[in-house]
DNA sequence: GTCTATACAGAGATAGAC
DNA sequence: GTCTATCTCTGTATAGAC
């Protein structure tokens, strides 16, 4: 009786302290870097003693992959059969827009690992191959029942992918576009994923 | 006459030491980033004594600012008088991505700092700014004449710099795209450039 | 100008008390 | 499980010989 209620209670306190390491960490990679970032840091942003990442994860880099082994893509939970190519891709950008927005810093982290190749990448492959699977089924698909328009399939995948995993949480063209007119006002989910999607649309040539 | 003969060698061998770590700082920062890449590592890539970083340029830091100190992008080099945007336009994404495939690494440097909204950034916003207002009068310039049409200049900004920015560099597309014939094939700058500039301009509705 | 050797701060990880 | 104190290694920067 009394170990079970201490199992417990040990339970709800450890899942509480590795989550207040996993958010502060995660905000630290994101504006630092993996290797910008120390356990000290995570540790004083998470509120705890600095030894807790090492007995919780067994270092920093276990820190790093379990950020995204919780990481499930709503994604890849709709249906994709690839009969209507033109309507898969609109509920794909707006599933990898609702993804962004709501982990930015999860893509933010993703793009530097992508930048530097790190050796952390090949994990982070695991959870975005499916995805960029499924967007090269759907562009494929569309081509060949007329829907799109492109020649080269690789050109329009890293075009596509540049569209919509570039972030806008970095906020580094605002200084430039602070004189224009309701440009400062917070843009809205549905109003960012209306744009993607008729820009991507567009480049893609759909009749 | 023995003290300028000095002067002059050891300006000769000043510059090419300074160059060799120029150089070995802009591949390791490009792969391990500004945290990730140690003095140790520059001066060994470089061929030279640890203490040289310090002696010519006074820390890591400033080797970093120094990549960028040379880097005038031939972009702006050009005229661009805005009385046809779009001819502007193809000019400017020709000279975007000269830019992009001439200095890969600076490129991804760049995005790094970007996205982690480094402290260094600043200094790096004052390359990229004359570049970015440039890009934005081409897009006015284009609206209001009727070459371009879109809604909102900010959701223009963001996906044109994510098309055109987003580095081919990173090969974490290719085992995607190694089934697909003709894919491993290096493509071409003109291939870029025509690939790039037709699917931004569709993207922008041209008519 | 360039090198080797070293100073000293900071990193990640662990030991051991509670 | 969590803390403080500490170990060890590696980081940057400098001193001093050549």
């Amino acid at each position: 009786m009394n170990r079970k209620r201490e199992g417990m209670m040990k339970q709800e306190a450890k899942e509480d302290v590795k989550q207040k390491i996993l958010d502060g960490a995660k905000h630290l990679f994101a504006r630092k870097g993996f290797e910008g970032t120390t356990v000290r840091q995570i540790c004083d942003e998470a509120g705890v003693a600095l030894a807790l990442v090492s007995y919780h994860f067994g270092g920093k880099e276990n820190v790093f992959y379990a950020l995204f082994d919780s990481l499930e893509p709503g994604l890849l939970k709709e249906t994709y059969d690839l009969t209507d190519p033109e309507s898969d891709f609109r509920k794909f950008i707006l599933e990898f827009v609702r993804f962004r927005m709501s982990e930015p810093e999860l893509i933010n982290i993703l793009q530097q690992e992508v930048m530097m190749q790190s050796p952390r990448l090949e994990k982070l492959q695991e959870v975005m191959f499916p995805v960029w699977l499924l967007l090269r089924n759907i562009l494929q698909a569309g081509k060949e029942q007329g829907q799109f328009q492109f020649e080269s399939l690789k050109h329009t995948m890293y075009v596509v992918v540049g569209t919509l995993v570039y972030s806008r949480t970095s906020s580094f063209l605002e200084p430039l576009l602070e004189s224009i007119p309701g440009a400062s006002t917070k843009e809205s989910f549905e109003e960012v994923v209306a744009y993607t999607t008729q820009y991507i649309l567009n480049g893609l040539q759909r009749k």
